[in-house]
DNA sequence: CCTACCGATCGGTAGG
DNA sequence: CCTACCGATCGGTAGG
């Protein structure tokens, strides 16, 4: 379920601990999310998994370390989905659509992890805060570079491509208050028909939208390496 | 500061009571947004005011009350900005543009309500939790509408109305994330950048950024009633 | 990694 | 509306 960021366990001990530690993570991330990380206690998730707390602490040094891993995860989803996208060829345009696509998909794959950040972010060590706030800096840096790009090609027409990416960003972001599983979009047609918006936002050239007297450019695919 | 929304006092007690529940929830929102709900205390907040508990709880019955009036007046401060245009004259794309200024303009001014909000909603009674989401509904319901005027008028060409809601709603709501009141952007630079986004969005005609070829039309100033 | 516990915090209130 | 307090919760750990 969860993405694993840590480096691969050599041993078996070591796959074990591992385990452990994602088996705690999960039944963390569905008790956080569902009533808060101060509701929670620790004796509640141990509970879950039919230990009792020094498991956990065998794990994890605190309670707010639990908490950075889980917010961590979150943002470094995003950060993956832009980051896969930047070496891609392919013009900005179609860059863009695909960085769209994946960050949607990566906010509502992760979309527990990403409320729990925006949550509880006051529960974070100073240390942890300034260390995941970094990550959220990078992304922006980088989507407001790639918005660069396209002003540059002259495929996006944006008065101010910070502030774009601000509302990209919250645009996407948001969608961790809204999206049900079982609602009325799937992931699919939200990703798509968000990633849409994002187009329109900067002005891309969108053929199947444009109003009569705008020719479009023809849509190639993106190559991925 | 704050926008109060009870019903005038009517004597000297009712006022002094007034202020008193005033000045409570304003030290309240100054230490919940910076700390946290769960990390401040009554005792804290009573501090601050130099009083003692008891004296807040002759104004509330419980933290949680303190919570819930806090949370009412971030949503409703949304909620009465888009209102206040819903009965404008003008065309859809004028009273877009409108609703776009207030809102945000809403937001960054209760930056710290909305937050905390947010971040508290598990920290909510049920009851709060489900009259403040009902507002948060019905504020969804009549951008919708707009939009489906907006639609229906031919000004504006979105795919589903219902996600361009989520979506402009979202791009707004998120802006007490990252919107600082002495960086980079002023509040009027924001809410002028934010809704011409918003235009963007749903397919506006924008005459000032329209790629050549488009024909804007005249664009007339919102009536005010 | 379990049992058992400590120490601190804090929402809420009795009594005046 | 203050003083003083209670009762419950809970993060973290000692000891085994």
């Amino acid at each position: 379920m969860s993405t694993a960021t840590a480096a691969a366990p050599r041993g078996i001990r070591d796959e074990v601990a591992a385990l452990k530690r994602e088996r705690t993570i999960a039944v963390a991330v569905d008790l956080f999310y569902d009533r808060g990380y101060e509701n929670t206690s620790l004796d509640a998730v141990a509970e879950q998994m039919g230990v009792t707390k020094p498991f956990i602490y065998a794990h994890f040094s605190s309670k707010a370390e639990l908490l950075a891993e889980i917010c961590s995860r979150g943002i470094a989803s995003a950060l993956e989905a832009l980051d896969s996208v930047l070496g891609m060829s392919g013009s900005p345009t179609e860059r863009l659509r695909e960085v769209g696509l994946r960050f949607v998909s990566a906010v509502l794959q992760n979309q527990r992890h990403i409320a729990i950040f925006s949550r509880e972010e006051k529960n974070l060590t100073a240390a942890d805060y300034t260390r995941i706030s970094e990550m959220r800096r990078e992304f922006d840096h980088k989507l407001v570079k790639l918005l660069d790009e396209g002003v540059m090609a002259g495929e996006f027409h944006v008065t101010d491509t910070r502030m774009a990416a601000l509302g990209i960003g919250g645009m996407i972001s948001w969608a961790y208050v809204w999206y049900r599983s079982h609602g009325r979009f799937t992931l699919e047609q939200t990703a798509d028909a968000l990633t849409e918006l994002i187009l329109r936002m900067v002005g891309a050239d969108l053929p199947e939208q444009a109003p009569a007297g705008i020719s479009g450019k023809s849509r190639k695919k993106v190559s991925k390496p």
